[in-house]
Parts: C-alpha cells; structure tokens; sequence
RNA sequence: GUGGCUGUAGCUCAGUUGGUUAGAGCAUCGGAUUGUGGUUCCGAGGGUCGGGGGUUCGAAUCCCCUCAGCCACCCCA
C-alpha cells in the first residue's frame, strides 16, 4: 500500500516543541496583562454563520474567508478576525453583561490570501477591548496595554504609532470630501511605502479629486516631528475645521494620558498618516511596529469604533480596541534570535542510572513535583553518557545523579548541566529539603 | 487571486555543455571509553534529486503541469 505523504496545507504550520514553549510562554504573558488592567476572558465558536462574517468588512476581507457548507446544508464560515465575532458576541449578551464591558480573547483565525514571511493562513491573535464607553481614559489604557505587551514580552525597542481619523474625517469635510474618505484613507496608508509622488498621482486617480486636493491631504501626512510641534501645526493644516480640531484635541489627550500612565514618550509617535485599512474605525488608531525589524510589518493595531455591533443589534456600542499578532512576533523574535534553545518544559532530569533503584528515582522526582519543581526521569536504563548528553539537548537546568554509592551514602548527586559541575546533596525521601533548595538555587540563576 | 525567484540527506549546500553506483560539512547512530555529556579518532545508516507527466539511447540537469517556501501587488496580525 503506498504511503500518503505527510504535509501541512500552504500557509498552515506546525509548531515543535521549541517553538511551542516560547510561544505558550508568551500567551500567558499576554493573558496576565489583559487581566492585571480588569480585562476578562471569553471565547467563541470558530464556525459562525457566513451573514454573521460577510455582513462587515470589505470585499477583500469577504474574499478571503473559508466558508463552506457544513453537513446541515448551513453556509458556514471560519472566522477571520475575533472582533467580528466580538461584535456578535455583544449584540447578543451585552444585556447580561453590562457596560463597560472589557474583555480579551486568544485565539487562532483563518485567513485565505498568500502567505509571507510573518504571514499565515491560520495565526493567533490576542484581542481586548473595551466596550460600551466613549471615554479617552479606555483609548490611554489601550496604549498602555500595548506598551505594557511588548514591554512583558521582553522587547524595549519599539513605536507606537498614533493617530486620530477624526482629524483626517474634519481634513475631508472642510474639502467637501466627506464622501471619498475609504479611498483616500486606502492611499494615504500607503505613504511610507511608495512615496510623496505616487502618492498623490494613485490618490487623484483612485479616488477622484483634484492635485490640489490631493496635496492638502498629503500636507497633513506630511505633518512630522516630535508630537508637541505636531500639535501646534495641525489646527492650521485642517483649515482649522471644527471637527479635526476635537479630534486633534484627542489626540492629544491620549498621548498626554500615555505618557501620564508610564509609557515612554520615546515610544510614541503621531503619525497622521497612518489610517489603517478596515473601514470600522472611526477614532484613535494605533500601529505597533519593531524598530529592529520595521519589515515584518505591524504587531500590535487597534483603535476606536463607534459602533461595533450594528449590523447585529439596535442598541449603541462603542469601544476600542486592539490586537496582537502573536505568531507575527513569535517569527520576529525567532529571526532576532531572541528565543530560548530549552525544548523540555521541565528544568530537572534524573538519571535512570542503575535498574536496581527504579522506585527511589520515582520517589524522589514525585517529591520534587511536589515541591512544584518540573523533573523528568529517563525511560531506559542506557550509559550515563548518553542520558547527559539528551539532558543537555533539551535544555535541563539540572541533571540528578544517584548510584548504589550515592544511596548508601544517603545523597544525590545534583550536575549542572551548563557548567558541568557536580554536587553531592544529602537526600532522603522523608526529608527532600536540602535537594529543593539546591535545585531551586540553580534554577533561579 | 496575479506575477517573479527558489525546491538535491534531519540541517546548510555542491553537482561542469543532459552521460556510469548523486557528493561534502554539520547532525544522528555504533565503537574506542561496561559510573559521568559538548574534544579527538574509527565505522555505519540515511536521498522515489518536492510530486506527476513529457523529450531523449540516457534527465537532479531540458519542457509542461502540480505542490510548497520566499518576494512584489492586494490586503493585513
């Protein structure tokens, strides 16, 4: 009989144990911010009726939804992002809940387009968000969160960049514009990447307007500096128009509550020009970018919405919002080589030294678990040698060395597998402590 | 979804204008070393040359299709 041939579907991966650990590490990191700013847990289904999906979003996101007919002859589809979802999620139970409602969510999403480097078809993302108030202290905390991320996460070099489409909404209406906002806002986002003068060719043709029009606009993106000199310019560069003036006002009262709240000036940046391409937010957005790795695009965006769920229920719902591309980072930090080597959870192996004491070394390592120390014991009684060398592979802390000489002397032999070291420990089953001190002394370091 | 580049051992790669049994380094396994691992030496295993089809006396090498990876567009975490 042949052989099916194993293989992963374009754009979907597995994950070995040494990228699995780092990346479950970095769930739970993620998992404690949410909850250390009242942030609490929820889950959805991963298949949701087609409508519920498609109802939102732009023609590319639609297109990019697996969907299919389940066994029942429904048209189902796999969910694309967690804030659709979201927005279902509350039409349907914010009753019981109450507002403000904050919650987070891990999960993986499916999207169908072509992968790249930092891009797959099914990935993580780590969402919160604050529902059902329109006050700036939830747009603040959300910069903090973010910052408090990444910070969590071990990275010190990054920009949160920072913007409000409100200003850019006001920029539009003093131009009578109001109606070409999703093409204009499509074009500009492309600024950094193609330039002033593409810019503005792509932003006359695709969106109608005129050269004069258009450079207005870009004035505004092209609005840079420190974010003081920023907010001194803008009200003159929007014709000082009364709606980018309150959204200018925001802004500024974001950043202000930002850096109030502990998050480094350093790292954040006003960038009018941002404007993120899906057409729901309506306030503050932010963009999270690595400086050492500026490539792999942006690991953590969000922003304001006005209304969530109205595609789904009659009462008001703003929030804010954002998300972190959890398996975007997890490449990130793998080509930054800022990922342990350890591939055992566990950082103490014992030696299956000698046959003759197979129950003291699983006596001794279920003290040792009790003691809430990970330990491992070999399964085959092979040479000492190669038991090591495994232990080393995997990346035990420790390796516990115990002969017929060692029991009768009533110790243990406790190695360091990084510097090779042995030690001799006394131990007895009825009295592990002096063992888990060392361990845990060794483990610290 | 469209276009470009790539695909040889577990990994990194070599393979001359198509020409005998497709190679190297690292890794793995065994031994030197029956109670102590990252060095050294000796030896071994491992490849349907991504897959399928075609041209040819003969294909890793040329052609077509397909799958996958990377890049660009699009979009985005």
């Amino acid at each position: 009989m042949p052989l099916i041939q194993p293989r992963t579907l374009k754009g979907f991966r597995d994950y070995l144990p040494s990228v699995m650990i780092p990346r479950e590490q970095m769930m739970g990191v993620a998992r404690d911010v949410f909850r250390s700013f009242g942030f609490a847990p929820i889950d959805t289904p991963v298949l949701e009726y087609l409508e519920i999906l498609t109802g939102k979003g732009s023609d590319e996101t639609d297109r990019q939804i697996y969907r299919f007919e389940d066994n029942g002859g429904r048209s189902v589809g796999m969910r694309f992002d967690l804030t659709v979802p979201l927005a279902r999620f509350a039409a349907q139970h914010i009753g019981t809940l109450g507002t403000p409602f904050k919650r987070y969510h891990i999960a993986p999403v499916w999207r169908g387009e072509n992968p790249q480097a930092g891009r797959y078809r099914e990935f993580v993302q780590c969402d919160f968000d604050t529902i059902g108030t329109e006050s700036v202290l939830a747009d603040i905390e959300a910069v903090a969160v973010i910052n408090r991320l990444l910070e969590q996460l071990g990275f010190d070099r990054f920009t949160i960049s920072l913007n409000n489409r409100v200003i850019l909404t006001g920029l539009l209406e003093g131009l009578s514009l109001a109606d070409r906002t999703v093409p204009i806002l499509r074009t500009l986002d492309k600024l950094a990447k193609i330039g002033f003068e593409k810019t503005k060719t792509e932003m006359c043709s695709v969106a109608e307007i005129s050269e004069e029009q258009a450079l207005k606009v870009l004035a505004l993106a092209g609005c840079d500096g420190d974010a003081d000199s920023i907010f001194e310019r803008l009200p003159e560069i929007t014709g000082n128009n009364e709606m980018a003036a309150t959204g200018i006002e925001r802004l500024k009262d974001i950043y202000q509550g930002a850096v109030a709240s502990g998050v480094p000036a350093t790292r954040l940046k006003v960038d009018v020009s941002i404007a993120r391409g899906l057409d729901y937010y309506t306030g503050v957005i932010f963009e999270t970018t690595l400086d050492d790795l500026p490539a792999i695009g942006s690991v953590c965006s969000g922003g304001r919405y006005d209304n969530l769920a109205g595609l789904y229920t009659k009462q008001h719902l703003p929030g804010i919002g954002a998300s972190l591309g959890l398996d975007r980072l997890l490449a990130a930090m793998e080509q930054l080589g800022l990922l342990p080597n350890a591939s055992t959870p566990a950082p103490v192996f014992v030696a299956f030294f000698d046959r003759d004491y197979r129950d003291d070394y699983l006596q001794l390592a279920a003290n040792l678990r009790q003691a809430g120390i990970g330990t491992e014991i070999y399964p085959d009684a092979r040479k000492l040698g190669a038991q090591l060398k495994y232990a080393d592979q995997k990346g035990f802390t420790a390796a516990i060395v115990a002969g017929g000489n060692e029991w009768s002397e009533r110790r243990v032999q406790v190695k360091h597998l990084a510097t090779k070291e042995a030690v001799k420990v006394e131990y007895q089953h009825g009295q592990p402590e002096r063992l888990i001190n060392e361990l845990r002394n060794l483990i610290e370091q």
